[in-house]
DNA sequence: ACGTAAGCGAGACGGTACGTCGCGTCTTACC
DNA sequence: GGTAAGACGCGACGTACCGTCTCGCTTACGT
């Protein structure tokens, strides 16, 4: 019972996180959609025949790779209280880990990213980029003749994303609190297009 | 003399027409990602190598059918006065556009999209999206501390494209006027974040 | 009547002249197998479309041609009586057109020959080369045990045909009179390996 | 110990063998030049990718058949005393092999051969049949005025090869032991035109 | 510590799509 | 009517990946 699982095979271990190294190296050199399993295999020094042991093709270990990064995304704050205009401990967070991992998040979101991958990416950060709204939203009302909300979130979401893709892809000319506090603002205005401000 | 070049042999006005219909009908149905050359010639009668007597491949196909509609992404309407919570009429008629093909824009922009080519779509889009926010912005001046004006550039378009795609993907649920409407909100607001307004 | 037949349009002169120069040259240049239609027209300077009103393919084209050249085969003496071991004057005058055009026989019967071709230059000389057997056999009988007497043909003209691709292909390094007579020598050898020879 | 390296993958070996198989009954159904790829395969019940594994075009595949079978070319007699009329029993074993793969050799020599292919293979045996002459050979010395020793010996072995050919498509109307009693006679005839007998 | 079952390397194989080339047919305009 | 220009259908080519599948070797695990 000492292996229980999640404590692999050491062989299956290296493979893949070979393989993932790998993976992630040629994502920032040439895209995900250029790469061939041909090229994560040889680059990992790994056998072709056994990438497919572990995934089913680049798509699958892309996702199980988003999967292990995917706690990253959670505001674990739940619904503390904090003014609108306080930029979430969470976001920061966001921010330091795609910070950290600028390359493969800069070939996912951007020139040289596949669309599927960046929809579901995105979907990901939409998520967590709203909590922060709801934060903004809860604070005011309705007008008549606002969009729907869904739309709002969708936008506000898509901006979120643009921004920090802009962000990444210009090398991070701002620092990082600068930029969380900017996002910050853009939820607020956002929310604010279809909401009537209090007071 | 109606003959002189521009007007093409009528073969090969023919073949073109036939091939960017059916590449249009394709792109709805399975995406531009899963598109084969063979695919798009067996819908268009029209064997496979005469595909590779007017395109490149897929990609150059989609590049020469965007630069043949790319016209409509042009304000027309220069720099006329007007108030910038008014809707400019080209934003009307790039709507009323991307209504008409709305099934080729949802493939080219949503889920199904090549990444590629829904940031070249981007582009053209934002240029004339922000044509808008140039109008916005020129009555506002920055405050300290405010986001450089790339990103929001940037932001907006991006927030505009996606508000576009959740109308489109949504089957339009709104009237086309609406949509115009609520567009030069956000970018009204998102101007609004780095820009303090007049007076 | 000033156009009678054989009397073309001078036009249709000129191009199928263009073309039959151009394959020769190729045809020495390249062989005859890799030739493409399109490397003749370009060569004689003629759209392709035009190769197709004069000749069917590349093979028609070498038809016509061996047709043209075709009467110095033919051995004009007729019976004249003559001794066995003298050369026929016209062996001579074969010879004589052979080294002319030696580029392209060499082309059309050495290495880089076409088999079909090869085989169809093959006959036509083989009745040439065997009207001087005949000379050479009729003054002898056959003895029992003789291989039979078109085996006799056959591998006669096949030692006649090799042995002149062989001078052609040394670069002609014999007066064109020793070949001759070595040609004829071969062939009264090999006559006599199926006959006895008389007295 | 026994799968050592010569001993290949069984798969190996039966996809070789279904491609020569399938290869040989095509070039005697429709002759070398007339086949692709895709025939082979396709009567080999082997994918097309799969030909491109073992050979880089069908002249390779000729090529490594010809070598596979190149061994029954050489005179393994040496250099054992016979006279120059009796028939050396290697010639015999040549003419038993080239009688068994009757259809084969008659289309790799015949009318729908490729030259090239021809002319290898008549390289093959002009050796093999030399080998023969070289006995008839060594007993004489050469006259003035004689040929030289080389077109000798072209000439010699096309005659020995248009008598095996004639043989082939005549479907070898004569015992092969009578083919073989008169080619070697050829040699021996052809030898002693350019030499004069001993005593 | 060591036997054994797994992971793994090696690579054959059937597929599918690619982009290129040459063929022979054809239409249209020019002269 | 001959020719230039060139579109077109056809079909073979050789290449590149894909995902599947043995087959032995080797290596980490568990007793």
């Amino acid at each position: 019972m000492q292996k229980s699982k999640g404590i692999e095979d050491l062989r299956v271990y290296r493979t893949r996180k070979l393989l993932q190294q790998a993976f992630i190296e040629l994502t920032e050199e040439k895209g995900f959609a250029a790469l061939t399993v041909r090229d994560i295999t040889e680059r990992a020094m790994v056998n072709r025949s056994t990438f497919y042991r572990h995934y089913l093709d680049k798509y699958d270990l892309l996702d199980q790779y988003l999967s292990e990064i995917s706690g990253l995304f959670d505001d674990r704050e739940g619904q503390s209280e904090r003014s609108s205009h306080e930029v979430p401990s969470t976001l920061i967070d966001l921010l330091r880990h795609m910070q950290q991992f600028a390359g493969f998040y800069r070939a996912m979101l951007g020139a040289k990213a596949d669309p599927l991958l960046e929809q579901r990416f995105r979907q990901k950060m939409e998520k967590r980029v709203l909590s922060c709204a709801d934060q903004a939203r809860s604070e005011q009302t309705s007008p008549p003749g606002a969009p729907p909300i869904n739309l709002v979130y969708t936008t506000t979401a898509a901006a979120g994303c643009s921004a920090i893709v802009w962000w990444l892809e210009h090398d991070q000319p701002y620092p990082l609190e600068h930029l969380a506090q900017w996002l910050n603002q853009f939820v607020y205005d956002l929310s604010g297009s279809s909401l009537k401000l209090n007071g």
